[in-house]
RNA sequence: GUGGCUAUAGUUCAAUGGUAGAACACUGGAUUGUGGUUCCAGACACGAGGGUUCAAUUCCCUCUAGCCACC
């Protein structure tokens, strides 16, 4: 159940709270990906320890490896990957997109589902809506999102048209079979797991609103914006998501894909998104990208909405952090991050001991934990 | 001590009588529903001396150093 406790008079943006089986968050919030079924490098207590409150876990790559009979010995993918949060399973669809737009020879894309060969052993599979579903009944997550088809940003309308065609097709198979696994598994209305339909249309206003309109007639627990929230030169589409959203009923769940930044979030939340999920801050923290705060109480929400800058990012990589002996952050609430210096981070991405990884990992988990607190407090302030 | 082999980037190795390449390391940069220990860019080298030649890192000689074999 999703109750919204706030809602700005002068902007979209709005406080609530997600209630699930496996505890409440306080919205917006941010998931950081376990794609496959791990957040890397970071065991779940750390995640914890670093302030997150629920993951993003994805069908494809939990059916592929380790496959779902080792996940149903386990009675579900809380138990095995032992993580007590929320969990929201994407589809897989972006994954089998992407992985099929970069190389057309590993499958193709039907009306049926998604034919693909198994980037691990080559096997051939076929993800469909009902199978998608049924994968995500298996995982027992808290939320689910339905199998679509997320084409290119750069596709002509004809491709986007075609796509959000079958999307919306998809939606309904998958709303169905999801009625049905509720009645095959008698599992209570109280019980039951959140479904999100995608919205598509990459930059073309009128299929974004015939996908969303088509959606919200089938009916889902939430929405969530589709596809690459950037341009081929980076910049962020404000203005596409700015009008998904506003298609999107308010008493919904908004959830934007794959963003983003700390900036990107900011103005997301004021846009009236409500969850986020991104691979930036773990992916570079393995790359030695460490997000920091500029300030303890950045100003956020702002009526310029977040551009002010109030964090930065070092490259721990850098010969320039040999000696520095700053603590990693001497404000954090974990121990480790407190006590550990930058020059002996440093020297542990020189010799890429995993160690490293780790705490730059929940260093980056920790200051996306605070951003989210600051933009709720913001949005609190909020007229 | 004698014979043989080798000497090129920080390291391990290429190529070449006329502008010397790679890998790793190094210095930066990138990353937006995770095929990401990934990707992109940059800086850095012919052991010393002499000879042959229009021209030598390359061919010849000496020296030095290292490795191997023998004594």
């Amino acid at each position: 159940m999703f109750k919204i406790l706030k809602q700005s008079k002068i902007s979209n943006a709005r406080l609530g709270v997600l209630k699930t089986l496996h505890g409440d968050i306080k919205t917006p919030f941010f998931m950081p990906d376990a794609t496959r079924g791990v957040v890397k490098c970071v065991e779940g207590s750390g995640v914890l320890k670093a302030g997150v409150k629920a993951m993003v876990v994805n069908t494809l790559h939990l059916y592929l490896q380790p496959g779902m009979k080792v996940i149903k010995k386990a009675k579900g993918i809380h138990s095995f990957m032992n993580w007590p949060g929320p969990l929201l399973s994407d589809s897989g669809g972006f994954q089998v997109f992407s992985l099929l737009h970069n190389n057309p020879k590993m499958g193709k894309i039907t009306d049926e589902g998604a034919i693909f060969k198994s980037p691990i052993d080559g096997s051939a599979h076929i993800l469909t809506p009902e199978r998608s579903i049924q994968i995500q009944f298996d995982l027992e997550v808290d939320m689910m999102v339905c199998l679509d088809d997320c084409p290119p940003n750069d596709s002509d309308n004809k491709k986007l048209s075609i796509a959000v065609k079958r999307t919306i097709a998809w939606a309904g198979r998958c709303k169905e079979e999801f009625e049905k696994q509720i009645k095959k598994r008698k599992i209570k209305e109280d019980k039951r797991p959140k479904l999100f339909g995608v919205i598509q249309g990459g930059m073309n206003k009128d299929l974004r609103r015939l996908c969303a309109e088509a959606l919200v007639d089938i009916g889902f627990d939430g929405y969530g914006f589709g596809a690459r929230p950037v341009d081929e030169k980076g910049n962020f589409l404000s203005e596409i998501l700015k009008y998904t959203a506003e298609l999107i009923p308010k008493d919904s769940l908004r959830f934007a894909l794959g963003i983003g930044t700390p900036n990107d979030i900011v103005k997301c939340a004021g846009l009236g998104w409500d969850m986020f999920d991104c691979v930036i801050p773990t992916r570079e923290a393995r790359h030695g990208r460490l997000f920091q705060n500029l300030s303890p109480q950045p100003p956020l929400l702002n009526r310029r909405g977040g551009e002010k800058s109030f964090y930065t990012t070092i490259n721990i990589n850098n010969a320039k952090f040999t000696h520095n002996k700053s603590s990693i952050n001497k404000n954090s609430k974990l121990l480790e991050l407190r006590e550990y210096s930058l020059s002996y981070l440093h020297h542990l991405f020189k010799i890429s001991e995993p160690l490293g990884w780790r705490l730059a990992t929940l260093n980056n988990l920790e200051f996306y934990s605070g951003l989210m607190q600051n933009i709720r407090q913001g949005i609190n302030k909020l007229r």
